[in-house]
DNA sequence: AATAAAAAACACATATATGCTTCATTTTCG
DNA sequence: CGAAAATGAAGCATATATGTGTTTTTTATT
């Protein structure tokens, strides 16, 4: 018996879309690498990876220590 | 045999709770009920509950269907 | 009080964000 | 060019947000 586990993720949300590119825009305005901004907002490096990549629609609570590595409001990341 | 499912779901972020004050004030003052609003939004009434209450952390795509259904900008929710 | 409306609470299945790890690709810089 | 750094990509387990109901409690109205 074969198994499959297809995890096809595509995210067509343009507002998750809009969020990743602003993420990555102000971190590198910041001049902070992934690695440092995922270290400050301890999360996974993978995990901001994805988030600037649109690929997952995060949560709240990423999207705020995201905002606070960054130093900004979260209003800022709209 | 028995077996217990025992799910506590507390959240101590305050800003999810922030969130959930602010979507609540917000809908509020637009005249909405839960169900008006989950209706607009085109999500469970018990979503918008649980978003409410701070239960839960909700998804960057929920809250831009509620800043939608109250047609305020995501910023004004925060 | 009685009724209706609204909100809370609960249960459960499913989808998916998260956390962690490893490897591949691209970019940067000597 | 070659090495190092940065980013992309992929796999997998687990936690939890979501979606869909039902039932109970609270609030508002007459």
């Amino acid at each position: 018996m074969l198994h499959f586990r297809c995890v096809i993720n595509i995210k067509n949300d343009e507002v998750i879309k809009a969020f990743g590119r602003r993420l990555r825009d102000l971190r590198i305005s910041t001049g902070l690498s992934q690695e440092q901004l995922a270290n400050e907002a301890e999360i996974p490096l993978s995990q901001v990876g994805r988030i600037e990549r649109g690929e997952i629609n995060p949560t709240l609570s990423s999207i705020n220590v995201l905002a606070k590595a960054l130093k900004v409001d979260i209003k800022e990341l709209f």
